[in-house]
DNA sequence: ATATACGATTAACAGCCTATTAACGCTCTA
DNA sequence: TAGAGCGTTAATAGGCTGTTAATCGTATAT
């Protein structure tokens, strides 16, 4: 995920040199790429020579503030999402931040969590950002590709559907591949409960993925005597 | 621009009746259709039986909150904008909003302005009001063609009229194509309950439609066992 | 008011699917 | 080497689903 969001450029322009730093570092954190500005004018020629995929900008500026701002990128790009940043919570600013178009209206000051969960929505929302964590729910497997909301593992053409319990179970070792997990926290996560036949159930299933895994050789699901499983998956 | 809006069917969910007729008004007027609803359950049903370009959703509601219903919606359509409103500026609450995938959140009191505006804004964004949004009630299923307005599945010069509780249900089968949907979120959106007759009822419902798709070889209403539903339609 | 038509629900039965249990053989460890 | 742990297959029971038919309820026409 953080990787992915390494291509993302955002055009911050904030003239407050400690709120600007603190927001730079929180974004970068998180893998974004930051431009920050301190002026309007430089923030134009910035959005001049490079390509952002978010604006953030604050209203009070020197020199232009941000509305002149916006409004110069929308002429030169109308679908950038832009994010303005506001120290008064005036309804005045706000209807003429969004009547240019604004795509969000974040009011100082706000937490860094509501800050980045905007980002965050605003990109999913303009496709920049791929959608929903749907990404937690497909697993690479080797030659596979584990699907666990739709209950399926597939290899080329082939798709297997998978049950409810073969596909919970798949998914924990997925989320541990490469260690161990012990088959207490199997049962307990899976079956929510662990005693002898239980366990000795899991065990059928356990059988049960590996032969659904055998087409490719290098995806084991490994038994670690007395303690639990460790499915390898090579990189 | 007010006639194009004609066809944009908008979800208001709001337990206030003075607020909520003001709204309602508000949002009429500027040409848009609006479906008020008191509480949450109501939501959860009509959003299974109509389909909507807009959610606005009140946090405090009777029976079930705001975020309930925008979760139950989510399973349904990832896809439809939602907008909260909320009479706390709670940063918790607009986190909470934000996680579950709001597209915008509005405390209270708001003035009309800055509400169209941004109701306007979030439409343009997602594209409903360029392209008038009609072709939300057309699903292709293989080689049928399915009206959800017009209860018709056809094929050629076939003409098969469906009855409304069918095109409800298979229009959610549409939304989720290829995915599965679970008979919960089934149940409750097409019948507003979910009790083992209901179930039933829906068995007998799924076995007709089967049928009525049975002419493309390609389209599969396949079972997920113990779960739900799960429409294959080729592409 | 009565008959009719239609859609939805309930009933009934058959068939299917799945998780579990049992059984047996093998492997690992103390 | 004994005993516990694991791998695998097969059988079973119980729940879930597919389908058809009967029944119920409501709207419509006579």
């Amino acid at each position: 995920m953080t990787e992915e969001k390494k291509n993302i450029n955002i055009l911050y322009v904030e003239d407050d040199m400690n709120l600007g730093f603190v927001v730079k570092e929180v974004l970068e954190e998180k893998g974004y790429t930051v431009k920050h500005c301190m002026d309007g004018d430089d923030a134009i020629q910035k959005f001049g020579t490079d390509s952002f995929q978010l604006c953030i900008l604050d209203i009070m500026l020197p020199n232009k503030d941000g509305f002149e701002v916006a409004e110069f990128i929308r002429k030169v790009d109308a679908s950038v999402p832009i994010i303005f940043l506001s120290a008064k919570s005036l309804s005045d600013d706000k209807i003429k931040g969004l009547k240019i178009g604004a795509d969000d209206y974040i009011t100082k000051p706000f937490s860094t969590e509501e800050f980045l969960l905007r980002v965050e929505n605003l990109l999913k929302r303009t496709g920049t950002l791929d959608n929903d964590g749907a990404d937690k729910d497909v697993f690479p497997i080797g030659k596979y590709t584990f699907n666990y909301k739709e209950y399926c593992l597939i290899l080329g053409d082939d798709i297997k559907r998978l049950t409810e319990r073969e596909a919970n179970l798949l998914r924990l070792l997925c989320l541990h591949k490469n260690q161990i997990i012990t088959r207490e926290v199997l049962l307990k996560s899976v079956w929510g409960k662990d005693d002898y036949f239980t366990g000795r159930s899991m065990d059928v299933f356990i059988s049960k993925l590996r032969k659904y895994l055998s087409l490719d050789e290098n995806v084991k699901i490994q038994v670690v005597h007395g303690i639990g499983f460790k499915m390898i998956i090579p990189n």
